[in-house]
DNA sequence: CTTGACTTTACCCTTAGGGCAAAGTGTTAA
DNA sequence: TTAACACTTTGCCCTAAGGGTAAAGTCAAG
């Protein structure tokens, strides 16, 4: 008969989560006084809090280890359980095998480059999205900003005279793998709410979703976008992934006549591992 | 000027975070209505957002990061942190990886045994120990049992003598790395509070701290030992450890002439990677 | 002017306990 | 027998990064 902090003691292991332990009825004391509600343990459930002690070294909650360590619990669960921890495990491995290599990356690149890089590269998912489109083609990507804002123009007044009056941001979709300099069609689209009809110029079709985008915020004139692009090529190369889809751009912040250095685009670039 | 939903939407962030990372001066809106206290963003914060994310995925804490965006922060405190990060993410892995073995090792052996193992075999440090000890020689495993009572009683009749009214657990240490089976020299000691004089048989001295101790518990008569021995062994083999220290055999239960299914033993081994 | 969508703050919740405080209990010394 | 001291009890607050919910205030459209 030990009072818990001799039993605590005997096991290294603190009063405070002997406490917890019995609350969650990970391992009740032997027995409890009824008066003073002094907890008393046994040292012959020294066994039974080792068996705790070691599932929670694999990595289980205690909420797993009451589950694991019930009474009418079948080996079937407790390989189940094992099984679905070790994919866990797997996945944190992962996970942070990719996280460390992110960071020598960096760190190689501060050696180098003596400051933090410009673009930021990220990966996010995009869910699908309505869109209201149409297509044109730019003689080069120096001389497209009259034909894109009359593509715009058009997109915008196409979703007005449908009721629309607010619609969302603009982007461009460059379906395009190959990279050309010169006559390169684009897709001008904008997002929209509720389903419009289209026309012979105009269609409305849902933007498909991409799991892994990769995502990088431009701001300033549009002529500066290419280092966007540069980036974004330097990290899909040096991060192991490839294209799989098309390129967008999307104008978060732009006004016709406004200042350029406020313009903000985010250039996405669907890609998957290669 | 976009309200925080707008912001949230376009930086596919959640609100909620977005309202956390002002708190903590991650990112603060653009401008705050001072009357209805909306925040308010501008598109332009969105690569400092992107930054942030950026970091987040790299493993770093909204503080570390709030340190690592803030102003007067040298290029040589961000490659110090990123060094940092860098550790701590390889420990984790090893962790991980030392985890993920550990729960591959279960899995296979309840394919084999088709039952949970008797022995949980536990790393744990140990702390140094002051005791009152002596020693002896025991003629083999089996016929032990007197011997080892009169040490005991010559421990902790001294104990008495010299004033200490309440010994702690009893143990045996066995410095014979021999595995040998008969006139085994064994020492017999009693943890003790505070320093006492010895004399020509007893000598009172610290046990040394174990870093990491193989441990496991019995419950039983001592016959049933050799299983836990066994098991120990087997544990220390199949993970890659080897024995560098003295064995110690410590009696968490006994009552002499008490029931032996109660005794309760705790067999430690000090261990390395070998 | 109303309605619905949006925003604000505030509170509770998540893990596995750690730290602290007030009150009660057990054992030992004077 | 009582005082001192060590121990135990419950309860409350704290952790990181938000998620969920609620009450109250705000904005824009019809």
């Amino acid at each position: 008969m030990l009072r818990i902090g001799d039993f605590a003691q005997l096991s290294r292991v603190s009063t405070k989560a002997l406490r917890l332990y019995d609350r969650m009825g990970l391992l009740k004391p032997y027995k409890v006084d009824s008066l003073t509600s002094y907890r008393y343990y046994s040292a012959t459930q020294l066994p039974q809090l080792n068996r705790i002690l070691v599932f929670k070294e694999l990595g289980f909650s205690l909420e797993e280890i009451a589950r694991l360590l019930a009474k009418n619990v079948s080996l079937e669960e407790i390989r189940g359980m094992l099984r679905l921890k070790e994919l866990e495990i797997q996945k944190r491995l992962e996970e942070d095998q990719y996280r460390l290599a992110k960071v020598e990356m960096r760190l190689q690149e501060l050696e180098k480059e003596k400051n933090m890089p410009n673009y930021e590269v990220l990966l996010k998912p995009v869910e699908a999205q309505l869109v209201a489109a149409t297509v044109g083609v730019i003689p080069n990507y120096q001389d497209c900003g009259p034909i894109m804002e009359s593509l715009f123009e058009r997109v915008y007044r196409h979703c007005y005279n449908q009721g629309i009056k607010k619609p969302g941001v603009g982007l461009n979709l460059y379906h395009d793998t190959k990279l050309r300099d010169e006559n390169i069609p684009i897709e001008a689209a904008a997002h929209i709410a509720e389903e419009i009809p289209g026309d012979e110029q105009i269609w409305v079709y849902k933007l498909p979703a991409v799991e892994t985008m990769a995502c990088t915020i431009h701001q300033g004139a549009f002529s500066g976008l290419g280092q966007a692009y540069n980036a974004m090529l330097e990290w899909i190369e040096k991060n192991g992934y490839q294209i799989v889809g098309s390129t967008r751009e999307v104008y978060l912040q732009y006004e016709q006549g406004g200042d350029p250095e406020q313009y903000v685009t985010e250039v996405q670039v669907p890609v998957e591992k290669a």
